[in-house]
DNA sequence: TTTTATTGTAACCATATTAGTTACAACTCG
DNA sequence: CGAGTTGTAACTAATATGGTTACAATAAAA
């Protein structure tokens, strides 16, 4: 199991509106950049759209971004592309025996055990800015320009 | 996406056996209490007994805990019944293209990101001991039994 | 030894999700 | 108008999940 890659698409895409802004963002340009089929582009991008991070120009075409780089964290732009349902990245069995002392508590504290591990990891999103990741991959970006020319 | 419920189902299997540990723990009686199919059980306890975690005897049946219940904790049963393969919580996009800086760089900076978020995770689930949790339970079970009777 | 109950595992199924693809109506703007 | 683009539906292949039936191998009781 694996927390799709709509998430890390929607930051590449976020990456690429913020560091080339005067580019014509195209789901075909960006899709050149991710690796894939423009529409998935278009998905993704229709994801963070509706949730305000980017703005789409439709005939003419075109991303930007809707918000500065310092309001838009990981944990918006995971939220954004709807890869985990809220509360559920833990699937709890359905049907536990009721009759059976443990099967009828169980659920209660296995959900408290799981939040908690969800919260910290979603913390951790919630923790990073576009702002820190865009400068961290244009410093990457620059340190291999410089050594390799 | 979700985890896979194999980890609550393992998580309620050892609590079966740490709880009731003079029952006559076969797949049939365990399933009895997680409202699944036997097999399905089996297919967990398999996991849980290649990990060391769980005793399982073929022919007469029955299962029975291999360590202390301070000596499992639930990251334990995490990796035991792998539902997550080791650091790849998230999927990362693998064709970026390596002509865009952007492309060529984000990689590396999204899969540190995503390390971080998925430890802290999994750092929640090695603190917490299956002790710990059976303890959790069997107040909530005790709660439950005076109030209702 | 025979009988009974159980495990371990293969095989199959229905369902869901993912990511890619084609197709096309609607839209924007030169 | 015409060229280029978005938004979305529809289809596909691949994969994972959880449930199910079936059965050989096994252990222990009768």
């Amino acid at each position: 199991m694996q927390i799709s890659s709509r998430f890390s698409i929607g930051v590449h895409i976020l990456s690429l509106l913020a560091i080339r802004p005067q580019d014509h963002h195209t789901s075909e340009w960006l899709a050149g950049s991710v690796g894939t089929n423009p529409v998935v582009i278009r998905r993704v991008l229709g994801h963070l759209k509706k949730a305000g991070l980017a703005n789409v120009k439709a005939g003419s075409g075109g991303a930007t971004l809707a918000r500065e780089l310092d309001e838009i964290t990981l944990l918006d732009v995971y939220r954004a592309v709807d890869v985990v349902e809220e509360g559920n990245l833990f699937h709890v069995h359905e049907q536990p025996n009721p009759a059976c002392p443990v099967g009828a508590n169980i659920e209660k504290v296995l959900r408290l055990m799981m939040f908690k591990a969800q919260a910290a990891m979603e913390g951790v999103l919630a923790a990073v800015t576009m702002r820190e990741l865009v400068d961290v991959l244009a410093r990457e970006i620059e340190e291999k320009r410089a050594a390799n020319g």
